[in-house]
DNA sequence: GAACCCATGTAAGTTGTTACATGATTGA
DNA sequence: TCAATCATGTAACAACTTACATGGGTTC
């Protein structure tokens, strides 16, 4: 049930339509926690209703477009939810759980899924890379934005939190990344010793 | 779509119930991809209907037991399954998405959380590093069972590709602990600097 | 006989995916 | 004029969670 609170989250920063919500969890924020446009659509339905948001209808430019709002129940809603202990999901991870049962097909097989998981991670790092020099430069949008919603006090710790997500995923990635090409020496080695 | 060959994958090592798959998943399968009892059951029905495994009812000893193994199609299923490309799933990170918002609420807050994550992650690498030990001096059940199950030329393979999936494990905990324990150190620069 | 483990199963609800449906605007 | 992008919404389905329901066996 992250969903709700990140959208919320997103609209303390600005208000915004349901188009360009998705539109953000599917590159910056995204990175973070990924939801797809007719996940958000209802999602914020259910907000309305409950009145931690508010939308007004702006047709004024002939494209219909619907501008959501966190109301004050919203950040009181976000604010207690952040304060709550996260609650871990269980470990689910499609790759680790293949090369598990991956000694039933040809050596070669793993090296396939392991150069892959090497690539994936590389795009994901190239990524984070290219975000954390945005947000050290000052040019990351949903940062400044954020910046100018804040109290200029707290701008040592929006920049401190948001380079600090980032690191994280920069990390993991590298790890990844790692662990994908001590593998890699593994399956050569296995190789060499069949061979 | 993982559980269902990762039931698959566990009953090529041995017939097993549905209730004995249960514990594993909760146990040392779990660390790769969990799952619950009744999610389990009702998938080990649906792969019977397939015809992907079958099951015999064992109640001599006045228990009921359902026991339940893979068959020949079961075994191809799983084996082109294995050689699919992974799919990833999005990025949903239930900790880094709440710390992006965490401005919201004092620094401790931050603090709070990410204590916590570095216990999280520390109480699994624990796990993990139990079970490596387990793997290396041979006494791991699931492995030695499947490595019985296996022909003695890919002995190598099962154990490696088995302490790799575990190296990974071990990597992302260690770096999650590194990644809350530069945080901590972020958050204690901060409150001296504000002080 | 109470508590706990073994063992099977179901049901209701939430979350997330994929695909469908519609229509206006912009730019090549 | 055709394709892409902007924009809102719905529907069917798959995956997962939490809770319920039942009963035998073991151990204190």
């Amino acid at each position: 049930m992250s969903l709700r609170y990140a959208l919320l989250g997103f609209l303390t920063t600005e208000p915004s339509s349901a188009y360009r919500l998705a539109q953000e969890f599917s590159e910056s924020m995204g990175w973070f926690w990924y939801a797809s446009h007719s996940q958000i659509q209802p999602e914020l339905q259910r907000l309305e209703t409950a009145g931690l948001v508010t939308s007004v209808q702006r047709d004024g430019d002939g494209r219909a477009k619907r501008i959501y709002s966190v109301t004050a129940e919203g950040i009181a809603e976000l604010e207690s939810w952040l304060a709550l202990d996260t609650r871990y999901p269980p470990v689910r991870d499609p790759e680790r759980i293949r090369l598990v049962f991956l000694d039933m097909l040809p050596l070669d097989a793993a090296r396939r899924h392991l150069e892959r998981h090497r690539a994936h991670h590389q795009e994901l790092l190239e990524i984070y890379l290219r975000q954390s020099l945005e947000v050290r430069t000052g040019v990351f949008p949903r940062l400044t934005k954020r910046l100018a919603a804040r109290p200029p006090e707290t701008h040592d710790v929006v920049i401190g939190l948001k380079t600090m997500a980032l690191r994280g995923n920069v990390m993991r990635a590298r790890t990844e990344i790692e662990w994908a090409e001590d593998g890699l020496m593994w399956v050569a080695e296995m190789e060499r010793a069949g061979a």
